[in-house]
DNA sequence: TAGATTGTTAATCGATTAACAATC
DNA sequence: TAGATTGTTAATCGATTAACAATC
């Protein structure tokens, strides 16, 4: 791990990525790379790759360029994957399943103990092994399994209220689809947004971007 | 309109922001709002907010700030979001279904007109009003129905093949949502990638480095 | 040794912030 | 008119790219 700057949002947002594409040079059995060759192949440019690793250490040897299996395993250690937080899931609808079931069962850095809906017909249905539970008595649940992080997949209408109500049980970071800004309410959280529906707006606005050029 | 300058993908990112801050003050009864008010509500820089409007035109007037109804109107135009664009879905599983009923359906600038998949036991099951049909015959529907776009959530072994043969049919436009970089095989393709696992690295990171932090 | 490639410093480029004249 | 706030130019800050000495 080494060095500890200030890692800048940019470097951050590129982090997964390289991380997913050593797991492919791993898997190819590729064993050294270059920072030129990474670049190529994840159209970025060797100077970036070199300067977004050395945010973090020197893990490279000159003439030489990186082992794939040790730089794969840093980035490893630097995302911190192998912790286990406990985690919530809010808002057992078709995006909280859905997500539940494809991604967070597949994750290695969070675990999940807990799926919440306020819906009565929901109560007690599975999701995977966990039983849905109402939200009512979600603050007990919290402290009692050390929630570290909630996933929030409910309406724009019920985040309001449920945040408030997480954050002041002492949860502290999210990972959130509902189109709310929670950064704008707390500013000592740690949030990740997946705001899906402005996803899709910037893909219509690339595309009339694209097709209003063709028309000059 | 009027202005076409370059917009950076700084100002992308932000736009849809925008509009859906735009849309609560219209909610709201706000019928005026200042650079600053706006930036104070969403934790921006009036220098900022003023600064990306300017990217489009001249939407306020001096001393007194920007017509809400207006600047949403404009916004909406630049977005483009009363473009009715055909798409398709490859890939009826969970994240699939759950994207299309929640948020493709919901949306305005894309017709979802047809879900494929592969898996014989889903094909004729219906997602909304639309059946469900093998991708054997993708290309002939897409040609038939002009498809603008993809939306892929499909697994990422299934992508490469996937993507080529809807490239093929002229589809230069893809929503994607499996682990894999499209922009990397095809660099006349517009992408908007929703790495919903990236995305749940990065909160790992962030958490990591806060704890690591509080350690000092 | 010669060639390759790193780590790192310096140069460039772009994005954000500050300042201010124009004007409602 | 005076106060407010824009549109826009200039200054600052940060991120990316280029360059190169160090070294495997």
């Amino acid at each position: 791990m080494a060095k500890r700057k200030n890692i800048s949002s940019s470097v951050i947002r590129r982090l997964p990525r390289y991380y997913r594409f050593l797991r492919d040079l791993d898997k190819e059995g590729i064993t050294h790379v270059s920072s030129n060759e990474l670049a190529k192949r994840m159209r970025s440019t060797a100077s970036q790759v070199r300067q977004d690793f050395n945010c973090f250490g020197e893990f490279g040897q000159q003439g030489i360029g990186y082992s794939v299996a040790q730089l794969r395993e840093e980035i490893e250690n630097i995302l911190g994957i192998k912790c286990h937080y406990p985690a919530i899931l809010v808002g057992a609808g078709n995006i909280g399943t859905a997500i539940a079931n494809q991604v967070v069962f597949e994750n290695r850095c969070f675990d999940l103990v807990g799926v919440f809906d306020k819906d009565p017909r929901k109560i007690g249905n599975h999701i995977g092994e966990i039983v849905i539970m109402t939200t009512d008595n979600i603050e007990n649940f919290c402290e009692k399994n050390h929630v570290m992080t909630a996933i929030l997949c409910v309406p724009k209408s019920a985040v309001d209220g449920l945040s408030e109500r997480l954050y002041n049980v002492g949860i502290r970071s999210f990972w959130n689809f509902s189109h709310y800004d929670l950064s704008v309410k707390y500013k000592d959280v740690i949030v990740e947004n997946v705001h899906l529906s402005d996803s899709l707006m910037r893909l219509c606005f690339k595309i009339n971007r694209e097709l209003s050029e063709e028309d000059n």
